[in-house]
DNA sequence: GCATTAACCACCG
DNA sequence: CGGTGGTTAATGC
């Protein structure tokens, strides 16, 4: 893995489409006082990240609230010889890093793109400006933190209480969570591999999980991406039986 | 028995 | 070619 190109300067992103166009498709963008969306135009800017690439470091200072708007993330740690564990997968639409922004940590895991991905960085000052400043903009960071807390609780109970078809299941619900990631589609470009590492399954367990799924006709696979057919059925893999 | 691991190979891009 | 994924045999719980 390597460090994408990042040369922060000042000014807009290098991408393709104005900072104000990518922003303004997020709600919590679209609740700022004009003179708020001011503020994150002018200080935050857009990177490409490769597939593969660190987004951001564990044990770095955060320096960034970070948006995915294109492609997916994962956090992650890694140790020394290379091991790692994966807690979340991050479709677009999904903001990360409040945690350690908010409390001037510095970061607790790892941020690695999966897939070629644009990702909004928003510079921690900005960040706590608008909290201080903007009601909309804390209520949408408590609901995004309570949101997120569910997951995480949801996640361990998964991991404890259902058989790995329904851990499946659950996970690729959850990267589907329109409260968490508005702008996800049903389509996720994701390796076996990858599902294995954020299940905690093995990369043969996964695909025998994922042909089961297929055939109750809850998702499609192909190579690399799988498809959501039924979300709702999705969602209630394992549950009924609790 | 069921799941994981390693190994091998075929296929896709 | 490298990444992905289907398969199998050995091993572990």
């Amino acid at each position: 893995m390597q460090q994408a190109t990042s040369v922060p300067p000042f000014s807009a992103s290098q991408s393709q489409r104005p900072l104000v166009a990518l922003f303004d498709e997020y709600a919590w963008f679209q609740a700022l006082s004009t003179e708020h969306q001011q503020w994150v135009l002018a200080a935050s800017r857009a990177e490409v990240f490769e597939g593969g690439a660190w987004v951001a470091r564990r044990h770095a200072l955060s320096e960034y609230w970070l948006g995915v708007h294109e492609g997916l993330l994962k956090l992650a740690i890694y140790n020394e010889s290379g091991r790692g564990c994966t807690f979340s997968g991050v479709p677009p639409g999904g903001w990360i890093g409040e945690g350690s922004v908010i409390k001037h940590e510095l970061r607790k895991y790892d941020v690695v793109a999966l897939q070629p991905s644009l990702v909004l960085m928003v510079p921690t000052a900005t960040f706590q400006a608008l909290l201080a400043a903007s009601l909309p903009f804390t209520q949408f960071v408590i609901h995004q933190l309570n949101e997120r807390m569910g997951e995480f609780i949801a996640s361990i109970q998964n991991h404890r209480l259902l058989d790995a078809d329904a851990r499946v299941a659950q996970s690729l619900a959850q990267l589907l969570n329109p409260a968490l990631y508005p702008n996800a589609g049903l389509t996720l470009t994701l390796s076996q591999e990858e599902l294995g590492f954020l299940t905690g399954l093995s990369r043969q367990r996964v695909n025998q999980a994922l042909q089961a799924l297929a055939d109750a006709a809850l998702v499609r696979v192909s190579y690399n991406q799988i498809h959501v057919l039924d979300l709702p059925r999705l969602r209630q893999v394992g549950l009924d039986e609790l």
